[in-house]
DNA sequence: GCTAAAAATGCACATATCCGCATATATTTT
DNA sequence: AAAATATATGCGGATATGTGCATTTTTAGC
């Protein structure tokens, strides 16, 4: 039950929500991120860890940078089950989509 | 977007999660909800709400009692979604099993 | 209308969550 | 090893959430 608890509420915040849509699109490090959605550094940080731990996103280090990705064989069913919930219905939305904007030009830097 | 929200939002909590669980079985008043997992009338009622009102439950007056069940055809699409990920594979679980246990000898007193 | 029973709700309190700011940690490059 | 860059995290403050207690609202039966 605590799985599913950690799950649901991993997805019910509006920045997680709309990282999960960036990520979405293609792995990103944590300055997209920031970079995608015009937030902090260590909000995308933080939100990320959240993503992370609940079993939405693994991570992988690329040099000085991490790259997250969805995760589509976590270890946790209900945050497998989720994510391709959300990945069937994606939201269509003005914010998503200006994210995503933002992402095409986002770049390590 | 704030559909989902309210929707995972709804089902992040432990007391909301343990009240799908018995809704699964049989609809319920908030006397039986009480009573199967032996909590608080304000608290049962209070949860309740919350799940109704993300779009997981329907209500009917049937006397005194107001019973309510899972609603299938909600318009929240999300709740819909979740609500069948959530029947699909439901969560074995010592706590959710004593609730299905006590809710047979629930009693509209 | 009055009483009894079921359900909803105002209030207060404890705890959890989210964020920005500053700082710490880790990795690459020189 | 020092500097630069990317990421993580401790801390404090504002807001949100979950609950119990007491009270109110709603309905049924008299």
């Amino acid at each position: 039950m605590q799985n599913l608890i950690k799950a649901t509420k991993a997805l019910s915040d509006e920045t997680r929500l709309r990282i999960l849509n960036v990520l979405l699109e293609r792995e990103c490090c944590v300055c997209e991120v920031m970079q995608a959605l015009d937030i902090s550094q260590s909000r995308a940080s933080r939100n990320l860890g959240i993503l992370q731990d609940a079993g939405f996103l693994s991570a992988r280090r690329d040099g000085t940078w991490i790259a997250y990705s969805l995760d589509w064989h976590t270890a946790n069913k209900y945050a497998a089950s989720l994510a391709r919930l959300f990945k069937g219905s994606p939201i269509s939305d003005e914010v998503m989509a200006q994210d995503k904007e933002r992402l095409k030009h986002a770049v390590r830097k």
